[in-house]
DNA sequence: AGAGCCAATCCTGTATACAACATGCTGTCA
DNA sequence: TGACAGCATGTTGTATACAGGATTGGCTCT
């Protein structure tokens, strides 16, 4: 084995190398990935490599060429909008699935409490706000969202829908931070949050789906924002795909 | 090389080898597939064999095990469920977005010629129906059901979902050949297929919607006349795949 | 000067050797 | 007789060698 200091798995360090190359810029939208450039830049043999890019083709980051190999794949405006619309739509099953099903008390009141603490830090003064608080917990209610209808299927598509790096949940928060404008935006998510939740325990199914589309739109709304403001666009890291 | 008298891709041969072995019942859920054992049985060499499992995993018909290496994934009749539900809510979706964004008129003639022909296939003495054909005619409709939205990211999703084996819209046609309950459903199918026509060229996306999703339940219906009688069970070949 | 052909080079697909690890068995000791 | 330790074995993860094919560059011929 080649001197390394990390004990980690070879392919795993593959796979998270040659998406931060793709993710950093490094390698822009259509350009070939050699496995031996990366190997060298990786500081890898071929094996894990190959592995590591056979998977991110899957995960949908990358695209095989015709005579072989692999590209980086680059997506459209309108990828990007089908995207989000496609994660709200299966969110929205999933709110769906467990307003028809019902859920435990647990679930139930472990859910209200994140609600309750999302509402303390999205409540205070923006001023202080804690804004890497709020990513995490947002992070957790969408979690909680994917495993509410018990549906081992269902959180496996919400996961890969969300490997597509512009369309999770948390993809356009981060712009937020700075802008007044967009920090108002998060009251309203986390209205959205609360309804979806109420209707989830009231057993109100279509209005659950329809909230989780809904609070999907946001994402959209900030996508279009960012998209107007070149310096806006660097802080959403997989925008760098972006080719239209 | 090895010997080998076929020059399609080592690998891909491994891939369909590997499936064939899942879904003729050769493994059975939850068994270990060891990586020699199917080069053996392959006649192949153990890396296109190893490219092979990744690929089936990510497929969802095995799963990895903590050890390392990989095992047949089993299901229950909820994850069935779920994931005819799931084609159901994307087709659902590529259907509404289809009114909504509105079709071309070549594809619009190219949906209601194909419409007619399914139509002289149905509608005729069901003594002497082509089921093959009909079985083929199905399949367009919902490529191209799931090419109308003219989405990239939607159709990619639905060929996702269909690659599970019980999932797709074909997977419980065959049952329907010899049974006379079952091929009075092609009749509502088929109807079915004629209102979500209706609905996307009418641009009524709610419509669409509604009917693609309830057109999904058919299979549903299906799926559970099969889960009572044993015999019918093996002719669906996803279906070894089912452990409860 | 331009176009076509040939060759060199690079690249991927495949095979196989090697190393670390997990597992299960057997033999011995208490 | 039971339990533990050590070993043998089988398995995967990794590295690398080899072969076929595509691509690109240069050279030659018109």
């Amino acid at each position: 084995m080649r001197a390394s200091a990390t004990s980690a798995s070879q392919t795993l360090k593959a796979v998270l190398g040659i998406r931060d190359l793709v993710y950093s810029g490094a390698v822009k939208p259509g350009e070939r990935l050699s496995e031996i450039t990366m190997c060298e830049q990786l500081d890898l043999s071929r094996t894990p490599v190959r592995a590591a890019l056979a998977r991110l083709e899957q995960e949908g980051i990358l695209e095989t060429i015709p005579s072989g190999g692999y590209a980086v794949r680059s997506f459209t405006q309108g990828d990007v909008e089908d995207a989000i619309e496609l994660r709200g739509v299966i969110e929205g099953t999933a709110a769906r699935l467990a307003a028809e099903r019902g859920i435990s008390p647990a679930r139930a009141a472990a859910l209200s409490a994140l609600l309750d603490d999302l509402d303390a830090v999205v409540g205070v003064d923006p001023a202080k706000l804690d804004f890497q608080a709020y990513v995490e917990m947002n992070a957790d209610f969408h979690d909680m969202l994917k495993q509410l209808a018990g549906s081992e299927i269902i959180a496996r598509e919400i996961d890969r829908i969300n490997t597509l790096p512009f369309a999770g949940p948390s993809a356009f928060l981060h712009v937020q931070e700075d802008y007044p404008r967009f920090r108002a935006s998060l009251l309203v998510g986390q209205a959205q949050h609360r309804a979806i939740a109420d209707a989830i325990i009231g057993r109100e199914s279509a209005r659950a789906e329809a909230l989780a589309r809904e609070h999907a739109r946001l994402a959209r709304m900030n996508l279009e924002h960012v998209l107007e403001n070149r310096a806006l666009r660097a802080r959403v890291p997989g925008l760098v795909l972006l080719s239209g």
